[in-house]
RNA sequence: GGCCCCUUCGUCUAUCGGUUAGGACAAAAGAUUCUCAAUCUUUAAAGAGGGGUUCGACUCCCCUAGGGGCUACCA
């Protein structure tokens, strides 16, 4: 039988981590095994679900380069894939549970029932559960079924079994066993306002669009007993279920906006690369291969197995992920990065999107001196913009090599430039030889020579190579940058 | 409070009863070097505690502790 897996994010929110993760390990799944992987809308909120969070799923997706195979958005034969589009389906298998004596309903006010619950909370408990009463569980179905008629507002909830147990088989962590009596005590099934809950859309949808294998984040192993109880009750086969750890903050909570970046547009617009992200989702709470720990999607949908899935939750590291993304910035071409780092360069104004002959020229030669400089592509502008104006001068402090003073700097600069008039600047150990040889006439230390004409040059005491960058902006540009460094120094 | 899950270096992990408990990130030291990076070498760093089972437990079982999740007409 064919495997089919599905991502159900609801689109109340912005893609991040943690459903990310979960996304991606049902679609390592689904690869690893040759199934199917789709995408369904749980748009049954409707008061915090929001087109923008779609668009914003597919971007997300578009972005990270692995897509589902069946969806909103390009079809498939169990379709619609959007909840709210598949309205009427949920209130007539809500009935037939009803008629089966399986569910019943409930004409609580809601705030009675929301009442019932802050009661219980702010109660130091004695234990037991908490939850609804029951109240409206045993009125008769034909005196309900006639208010119901009758326009009276109302829910529709499960029957939970008052004993007894139920147990799951999770493909991760094995059998685990509820007391039906511990079990959120008849959850609702059917909002009044006629939408389902999260419950009784996603038993109904998984069964219908024939998902086999539930893989989902371990904070749902809760409702596990209860979609259970549902399958049971409606006699399905329910699909297999497995629990994923979760991903935790660095304070070992879930991961939440309080820790930093967690929306993926927040990463991709810092600059990461998708493949370091999908590579170090992949292996938070799971192993592949030992040996190395570099994997391309591909690879990671070749070697994925649920059993090499960690039962404890992850914590989110974000040093660890850097470190993937400069191996994978290290990793490409100079055109590669080039394209990459235009749109950053572009938006800090250095360039034009479409830049010029020379721009391009400046870009694509100074890719081999910033690549393993840059941790984000958000840093190519700071690190870049000296190549494209004149760097401002911050102080004159700045200039001056370790026990010097500035007129010694300005010295040097003197006898930089006059260096440099004799170079070629295209040929860099030429140009480096004969600094050196300047440092022996002139009795300073060779980084000595060079630091000041560094920041006259970029601006700053920390930059690409100096002979490299020289060459690239050309002598002319050079000596002006050195003449208006010795201005700035002299004034 | 109740229920459930989890527990190897700071972090992510390897180990499927017998290992000097391995690797990676981070950290520290060194090498290299025109700065900063990158790179290379080295170092430090772990089986929560207590009981069992066993010739032998990180590995299996139990208890304790700790962490996490859930406890909605949100998913």
């Amino acid at each position: 039988m064919e495997v089919r897996v599905r991502y159900a994010p609801s689109p109340t929110g912005l893609q991040h981590i943690g459903s990310v993760r979960t996304a991606l390990f049902n679609y390592l799944f689904a690869k690893s095994v040759g199934g199917k992987f789709i995408l369904r809308l749980e748009d049954t909120d409707r008061t915090r679900s929001s087109e923008r969070y779609v668009q914003n799923l597919y971007n997300t997706f578009r972005w990270l380069g692995f897509y589902w195979d069946e969806g909103p958005d390009i079809g498939g034969a169990a379709g619609p894939y959007v909840q709210s589009e598949r309205f009427e389906l949920y209130r007539s298998y809500a009935d037939e549970l009803v008629a089966k004596g399986k569910a019943y309903y409930c004409f609580c006010p809601e705030e009675r029932v929301s009442k019932m619950h802050s009661d219980a909370n702010s109660e130091e408990g004695e234990g037991g559960n908490y939850g609804y009463d029951r109240a409206c569980r045993d009125i008769d179905v034909a005196v309900a079924t006639a208010r119901v008629k009758a326009g009276e507002s109302h829910v529709i909830r499960l029957k939970i079994p008052l004993d007894g147990t139920t147990t799951l088989n999770d493909l991760l962590l094995g059998e685990v066993q509820f007391r039906n009596a511990d079990v959120n005590p008849d959850p609702v099934l059917l909002k009044s306002d006629g939408y389902p809950t999260y419950h009784l859309a996603n038993v109904v949808d998984d069964h219908l669009m024939g998902i086999t294998h539930v893989l989902r984040a371990q904070e749902w192993l809760p409702s596990a007993p209860l979609h259970l109880i549902m399958y049971s009750a409606f006699g399905w086969i329910p699909p297999n279920i497995c629990h994923l750890p979760m991903v935790l903050g660095e304070d070992g909570h879930k991961l939440s906006k309080r820790h930093g970046a967690t929306a993926l547009n927040e990463f991709r617009d810092k600059g990461y690369l998708r493949e370091a992200l999908i590579n170090y989702v992949a292996m938070l709470g799971a192993s592949y291969e030992e040996g190395h720990d570099l994997f391309s999607l591909e690879e990671l949908g070749k070697l994925f197995r649920l059993e090499k899935i960690n039962k404890a939750p992850a914590i989110f590291d974000y040093q660890k992920l850097e470190w993937f993304n400069g191996q994978y910035i290290r990793q490409k071409s100079d055109e590669e990065l080039f394209e990459l780092v235009l749109p950053y360069l572009s938006d800090a104004g250095l360039v034009d999107p479409s830049p010029d002959k020379e721009h391009r020229r400046l870009v694509l030669g100074a890719m081999p001196l910033v690549r393993e400089r840059l941790k984000f592509l958000s840093d190519a502008p700071g690190i870049m913009a000296y190549l494209f104006k004149d760097p401002p001068f911050a102080a004159k402090e700045e200039f001056v090599p370790k026990k010097l003073d500035i007129a010694k700097a300005e010295a040097i600069l003197a006898l930089d430039a006059s260096v440099l008039k004799v170079c070629d600047v295209d040929d860099i150990p030429g140009s480096e030889e004969k600094f050196r040889a300047a440092v022996s006439a002139s009795g300073f230390k060779f980084g000595d020579l060079l630091m000041p004409l560094r920041v006259a040059v970029t601006g700053a005491k920390v930059s690409p190579p100096l002979f490299e960058s020289i060459r690239l902006l050309g002598l002319d540009t050079t000596l002006a940058r050195v003449e208006a460094a010795r201005a700035f120094l002299a004034g």
